[in-house]
DNA sequence: GTCGCTGATGGCACTGAGTGTCAATAGAGG
DNA sequence: CCTCTATTGACACTCAGTGCCATCAGCGAC
């Protein structure tokens, strides 16, 4: 019960801040400002985010975990496109089912050069866990074989070129279509023997 | 002769920046630190650069526009697939030139979060600018085919896997050769007809 | 009920990054 | 030698982030 007061907090200081950055946008949006919004103090906000950054990022937390998880779940048999596009569904899912929640998220991070930045660094995270996964799926070494780690970065390469366009149509487009669109274009390097 | 003595002081800074960022970290190197061995005021440390990150991105502020200018001067015939691979090749080259400097500079950014969010961001950049180009040379509208802007993000994918690869290798690896094997993961997917 | 423990919170002071302002200074040109 | 200009240094300030400690609420033990 303590957890759920925890998250509940969490959430409200998240939907402050994120209502100031619309606003007056990120960098003139201070700590101070969130804090008096959210009605706490300035020193738990920190216990709740190590930095003000981390109120949009960690928005994107489970997406990593989410994947990974899902290209683990395919079938063994299953070839790289196919798992690859499925895990990257599942990133996807969440911006197809909170689409109003997602998109401010995803278009405010892609026009604040500091938070786009940081989503990068994350990504590169969930690059690392996608190649490990892929090098076991494939029997491949991950070290002298750089397929597993270029097909990480193909398919997170479509998830970014997805979310981009996702956002400059402010939400008109299908996420899913656009991803399936990148994914054509990768899809001739992902299923090579090697 | 004004302008010769600025790259001067700045050749001095990233100097003493890096020497101390080698030996302490980025991190808990502070910029008073910085400021010190390189003889010069606070103040005048971000007169020459906007940021403490900005002493180690700075030396690859080249190699966005050297990419773009050698993709544009490729020949027009030329297949997407030779002509990233030569456009990336260009910044590979820096490497060869001088590979310690260059080998320094990559280990710190690669094992600094921050940093390496800096260079994702940078690179960002340096993709908008090969689809412009890749659009070009294609005729192809970036806005509605994902294919100029996916050619460009898996010739930053390659050239990113080269350098991780090389950093790892303590420079032992030949970056080329690395970037050849990148670019032949990713090769079917570049000459496609779309 | 009260004592004592624990965990969350708030307040305070501190370091470090980055910026604006102004005075001092050095160098080019008359 | 004087003047105009550009570079520098010094100071003060805002803001992010952290460590420390006092406070307070809940909760089990007695």
């Amino acid at each position: 019960m303590a957890e759920r007061k925890r998250q509940l907090v969490a959430a409200e200081i998240t939907e402050a801040a994120l209502q100031l950055c619309a606003v007056k946008g990120f960098d003139t949006t201070t700590v101070d400002e969130i804090v008096v919004a959210a009605g706490i103090s300035r020193r738990t906000f920190f216990r709740y985010f190590s930095s003000k950054e981390d109120v949009a990022i960690q928005l994107l937390a489970s997406l990593g975990t989410d994947m990974r998880d899902e290209l683990r779940a395919r079938p063994a048999g299953e070839p790289p496109a196919t798992a690859l596009r499925h895990a990257v569904g599942m990133a996807i899912d969440h911006c197809v089912d909170e689409p109003l929640k997602s998109l401010r998220v995803v278009q405010l991070i892609l026009r604040t050069p500091v938070l786009h930045a940081r989503m990068l660094e994350r990504q590169a995270q969930w690059r690392e866990g996608l190649t490990a996964e892929l090098a076991v799926r494939l029997g491949r070494d991950p070290v002298t074989d750089l397929f597993p780690e270029m097909a990480a970065g193909m398919a997170l390469a479509a998830f970014d070129a997805a979310m981009r366009h996702w956002s400059v149509s402010d939400g008109a487009a299908d996420p899913q279509e656009l991803t399936d669109r990148a994914f054509a274009v990768i899809g001739p390097a992902l299923d090579q023997a090697g």
